[in-house]
Formats: structure tokens, sequence, C-alpha cells
DNA sequence: TGCTGGCACTCACCCGCGCAGAGTGCCAGG
DNA sequence: CCTGGCACTCTGCGCGGGTGAGTGCCAGCA
């Protein structure tokens, strides 16, 4: 067990690591902090947080930088997240507070995290089996030709294209599209498909094929397009990461392009908890010297959706934990008020 | 006036410029290419190219460069666009075809150019304007709330929510409904402004005022929406420009996060050629040391919106240029077809 | 007039050197 | 268990010379 001295060494090194970006020493730890001990005592608890694997130095004879292992006992024990100062609630309010529609509130969020957090922001739309139907609208495109649009509670707009094997009549359609809506709206997405289920036995027989591919295809949709929208922003940010950035800065390019793996960055969806993974506890190994910060999000109680940001290891975590968390918060109201 | 042979020194300047990123000295062009003169010969052309402004020395004693105005000429003159080779086509078609709606054919593409070009790609979505109308459907949300879906030829979708200044009866929806589409089906929503303008008067006096807010929340999303939507890909690709380019990549990225500055660079959609701009014929001074390729593209003979590549001035032109045009032709097609 | 070979000159780049400074580990003493 | 002192180890930096690619100019030749 680490003594509280030796935790208190541990975070004035994170702190000072993080602030000039260079290997921090025993002399330099003792005047900017008031620790109440010679550097050489400081030298000692050092050599022990390197011994349990906390610290390590990037050559003999240079200063300690925290280790990935360092950073996640400072977040877990050592960090309090740090809250934003009046003012800048009030700036982020506003910022988001003049959004016209979903697009915009998300497009607003991602630049506003980028620029709070000066690092890259990753923003997810509001997932499809976390909300509410309001709507489910059926249009007759050509005789054959069936376009299904989907609303949900948080205004995102779904729309699929449908070849049905038959014609349909409008009268059908019409039948359809009522029986569709009392059944599913104000239900949660993740509750349609047994919703609807007996549907189909509903109709007379020569329209349950037509029916049956209708319904197909919105379950399709609930599936394919659940988790997938996401937007970053804030890649610019990237260039501050270190002056070796061609190896760098390369890899992280790439796997912010593969949404796949942003989406397995942000984690579960249905977790709303801030979550920090450090560098090698991210799976992709592109991304091994940088640091995710998430936390999900949602107009009600529960979160419909993540977000977060991109970072170097080395970062500010409790501001950055702090901006992640506020900016959620308040997307959150927006969302809820429209 | 310059000779012929200054001109084919020009081309191998640039085209071993390009291929070696470094600049190019009169003994390795004549090694290179067989310009059947010596050194010496090419040495008096290459100070007649520089006094032209064509070519620069970095260094005192270095090789020559080529300037923004000896790509120019290389391009206008020197150049001939390069064909995709079939199976390069074949691949192109294969990937594209495989897309099942509008944002997957526009996100295939992204992801295409960015491959073939190893560069920056940019794609905008069909802008309204230069689109014709399939369908405009108006969906009752709330008694005084009326939800508007715009679809076009080519599978875009827009939607907007409208507050009604009165709550509109069912049959005056329908009635809504059948008229626009009747009158805007099948027209280029360009038209449209000048197509629903006496739509109001075959109303009841009563509902005139309602019918003019949905009139005029479709017209204002006509004009706002009309270019907006792009995306772009590759930004990986970016790291490949120099290895001095903490300085070169930053502001490039920053220029990409501006969905107004690209649009710019893309240039009119009304133009369907083929543009190049090339270093400081860029507006934007981040893309200083850029060029950009684009083209229109589009699902019949004229353009609906463009496409291009962002990428350094040292640049493939006759490459780019081919897998630019190749794949704006391609989704073309697909988007015909669908 | 235009091309060629020759020649002197100029830098950017590379390599090796030595020095300074920050930081460490260890040890003996309080 | 903390402290001051001491010897040691490296990295980083600035300096200087050598190398080589490349240039401009000039005189000679078709």
């Amino acid at each position: 067990m680490l003594s509280e001295r030796r935790l208190e060494v541990l975070r004035a090194i994170v702190q000072d690591y993080v602030g000039t970006e260079e290997p921090v020493g025993s002399k330099a730890l003792t005047e900017r902090h008031n620790l109440g001990v010679s550097p050489a005592t400081v030298r000692n608890d050092m050599a022990a947080l390197e011994d349990e694997g906390y610290i390590a130095q990037p050559h003999t004879s240079a200063g300690r930088i925290p280790t990935d292992k360092g950073y996640r006992l400072f977040v877990d024990k050592l960090a309090a997240v740090k809250p934003m100062t009046p003012p800048e609630r009030r700036a982020i309010q506003n910022f988001l507070e003049g959004a016209v529609d979903l697009d915009d509130v998300v497009a607003r969020t991602v630049r506003l995290l980028a620029q709070l957090t000066r690092q890259v922001a990753v923003v997810q739309y509001p997932s499809l089996t976390r909300s509410t139907v309001r709507h489910v609208e059926l249009l007759a495109m050509a005789p054959a030709r069936v376009m299904l649009v989907l609303i949900t509670d948080t205004g995102r707009v779904e729309q699929r294209m449908i070849d049905c094997p038959a014609p349909f009549g409008e009268t059908s359609l019409a039948d359809l599209r009522a029986r569709l809506n009392s059944h599913v709206t104000g239900r949660r997405f993740a509750d349609v498909p047994q919703l609807v289920q007996d549907l189909p036995e509903a109709f007379e027989p020569e329209d349950r094929g037509t029916v049956s591919t209708v319904l197909s295809t919105l379950l399709e949709t609930l599936v394919e397009e659940t988790e997938e929208r996401l937007i970053i922003g804030g890649t610019a940010n990237l260039t501050r990461f270190g002056h070796d950035f061609p190896l760098t800065i390369r890899p992280v390019l790439e796997a912010l392009e593969e949404q796949v793996v942003l989406l397995k960055l942000l984690g579960e969806a249905k977790d709303p908890a801030m979550r920090v993974r450090i560098g090698h506890e991210n799976a992709h190994e592109g991304l091994n010297s940088t640091s995710v910060v998430s936390v999900g999000y949602g107009s009600g109680g529960e979160a419909v959706a993540k977000l977060g940001v991109v970072g170097p290891t080395r970062m500010d975590y409790p501001g950055t934990m702090g901006a992640v968390r506020a900016v959620a918060r308040y997307v959150g109201q927006i969302l809820a008020e429209s």
C-alpha cells in the first residue's frame, strides 16, 4: 500500500507533467508543491512509485512521467471532477440554445466540446432503441414502392425505401399506417419488435406478404441504424499533441474515421456513467497513447446516447471530465425541451 | 514564349518532384528523362523558367521546385488526365454498387476517393435546388404541428417541423398535400417558389395563414439546406504531407472543419467542369499549400453537386484528376439507377 | 545563335566532439 | 524515517570541418 505522501507525490507528478509536457524531477517537484519534504525524500518515493509501475523514466537520468497505471490511479483516487464555473455554464447553455433542430444540436455540441476541452470531440446521435416512437409514416411512392419514415421523440428522423412484392392498395396502406401508429406511438423502439409481431394476421391474406415486407424493413432499420450515426470535431487539436506526431497522429486519425471503432470507444450506450479509458485500456492499438472520456446523455433520466472526447493520455483529466459532464447535462436539457 | 524544350523541362521537373518530394537538379533530370541535351543546357532552361516564375530554388545551390504558377502551366498545358485502368473501373463500380441508400452512396464515395487518391476527399450531398421533387409529405404531429418531408429524385430526404399559427383540419391538410404534390412533383426545386406562389388563394380564408406558414417553411428549407451538407474523409492521408507538418497540417484540418470554407472550395455547384485550384489560388489562407481538384456530378446530364479532393500542391495531378473524374461519373450512374 | 564541357563557388547536411545541466542512486548522519 | 551531500549518467546543444549536389558563368564549337 502506498503512503499518503507517495500518493501526493504521484498527484504532483501528474499535474506537473500535464502542464509542462516534460518529465518532472524531484527538485522541481519540491519547488512547485509544498510537500514539506526534501528532494531526496521525494526521490525515494519516486523510486517506490516506479517499482509499483505508476511512473517511469524515458531515459536514465531524466525525470519521471506517469504510466497508464499512474493516470488510472490518479483518475480513480486522486482527482476530483472539476466543475465548470458559472460563466462557463452560461456560455454552454447559450451556445446550445441557439440550435434549430437535432442536427444542429449535435453539430453545436461537438464544436462546443472540442473548444472547451481543446481535444477531439465525438457525439453520438440519440440512438433509436433507447428513444420512443413519435410517429411512423408510410408514403406510397409508386404502386409497389413505399417509403417508411420513423420519427423519434428526440427529433431524429430515419427513412427507408421499400420495394413491395405486390402493389399496395391505398386503403390497405392507410390501414397499415393507422394500425402501426396505434400500436407503437409513444412506445420505445426496443419494444417495437414484439408489438408488431402479430400485425400481419389482422390483414387480408393477399396483403399479408406485403405487410410482412414492410414490417421486416422496419425492424431492419431499427437494428441497422440503431447505434450508427455519430460525428466528430476538433481534429485540428490533434496537432497540439507532441512534436513527434507523424507517428502519433496518423493512427489516431485513421481510427477516428472508423465509425465502428468510435462506437466501441464511447462504450455501451446503456451505461450512463462517466468512463475514462486510459492508453492501453483502449482495445484499438492506434489509440494506445490516447485517453477517452465518455458519458451518456439523454432527454429524460436515462441515456439515449453517448458523447465524449479523445485526447492524449497526458490530458487534464479533472477539467476534461468536468466539461464532458457539463455538456452532456445541458444537451440532455435541450433535448428534453424540444 | 517558352520553347518546346523548356516546357518539356518543366514537365520533367514537376514529375520528378512529385515523385521524390525533393528539389530536382539539372544532372538528375537529364539522367531520368531523355531530353537529348546536356545538363548545362538544362541549367540555362531552368534559369529561364525561374525568371518567368515557374520554378524556384528553396536555397541557393539546391535543385528547383515548381511554383504554383508552374503547376498551373503543367495542369493547363502539359498534363493529360490519366484515365483509370479497366480493373480500377470495375473496382470503383463494384464498391459503389453495394450501397443501400443515399447516405451509403455518399459515405462510400468519400472513402473510395480518399483511397484512390490517397488524399483528403470531400463529397457534397446532391443539392436540393438542382434536384427535382419526387414527393412532398405533410404529417400532422399535433393539432397545430406539422412535419414537412421533402423527397428528391436523388433519394435525399429533408424534414422540418412546422408550428402553425392555428390548428389544421385533417381535410385541409390532405387538401394542401394533394395540391402541393400536383403542383411540384417532378419539377425542379429551383422552380418551386413560383409554382406555389398562388397556392394560398385556393384555400378558405381561415386556412390561408396556416398554408402560408407551411409554404414559407418549405421555401426556407430550400434556401437554407440548399448546399449545406457534405462529408469528408481520408484526413489521415494528411500525415503523408511533409515532415514539417505541425505547421502545415493544422490550418488544413481547421479549414476542413468549416463547412462554409469547404463549400467555397468545391466551387459553384452549377459548374459541372473539373476545376483545379492550386496553392494560393485558394482564397482561404490555411490552404495556401494545398490544391483542390473538384468536379460536378449528377444523376442525369447535369450536376446536382460536387465532389473533390484536397491534397498538397505537390500532387499527382493527372492521376488525381482521373480518379476524381471517374468516381464522379460512376456516382452519377448509381444515382440515376436508384 | 544555340549547345556543350569545364571550372570555381556556395550552401545544406552529416558527423564527431565536448561541455553544461538536470536528474538520479546511494550513503552516512541526525 | 528523513536529510544533505556526493559521484555518476545521460540528453541536449553548439561548434567546426568535410562532403557532395547543384549552381552560374565562360569560352569553344557546330
